[in-house]
DNA sequence: TATTCTAATCGTAATATTGCAATGAAACAT
DNA sequence: ATGTTTCATTGCAATATTACGATTAGAATA
């Protein structure tokens, strides 16, 4: 059907969902390599480096701000955009907090 | 087009979309939390939890089994499933060098 | 062997995502 | 004002994902 059943599941699911999305896409995963590198930039020089076309691009971008993980300035006829930090520490413990979750079962482990 | 110009990007960049396609929807984050809690189970238990049809969630399995995040072993009629220490590790170790990329520009910062 | 139980696979329908050409909007320059 | 530059939006085609009913495969048991 390719519809989610959102409801099933809980709000913190459905978050770490939707903010994992943001890395599941490798032209996603680029640009925010290449904002992390240069620690703002504008919509056409990742035209550049990604060597997707324009609109392609500029669609990315909004999801990743949909999502929150960037934000973006008018500068003139130009946008930049850069990681929304506190939205980036967001993320990074809701991920944390799921890797701490694994305790190795050195001891006879499972399967 | 829904095609993913992969021949784009580089192996990091894939190999990163790829596994976070994992946590991407919330069933399999649903899976996932649940494997942390039990730190092993069968399917029927996972159909019980997530209240989807079981081909659903046998296929959510098999594609968190396809990226590597989880394993599973025949018991009998059973499959149980747990999560695959190395590969975790190499996961928490792929975000957490993403995550730390991140310089909080406090002075004067960006945008 | 026949039955039962569990999970995988197949087939299919519906929705989502990806990508781009064409167009639009906003700021700036001439 | 007209053109230019930069990015967003629209509209559309193609592929991917999600979900489930029906069926199949495999193991345990009667």
């Amino acid at each position: 059907m390719g519809l989610t059943k959102s409801d099933l599941f809980s709000t913190e699911q459905n978050e770490l969902a939707l903010v994992a999305k943001a890395f599941a896409h490798p032209a996603r995963v680029a640009i925010i390599h290449f904002l992390l590198k240069t620690n703002a930039c504008v919509n056409g020089d990742l035209v550049q480096e990604l060597g997707l076309a324009q609109p392609t691009v500029s669609q990315h971008l909004r999801e990743l701000k949909d999502i929150g993980i960037i934000q973006g300035t008018i500068e003139g006829p130009r946008v930049s955009y850069c990681i929304n930090p506190v939205k980036w520490n967001e993320i990074k413990v809701m991920f944390n907090d799921i890797f701490d979750q694994f305790k190795d079962p050195s001891l006879g482990s499972c399967c």
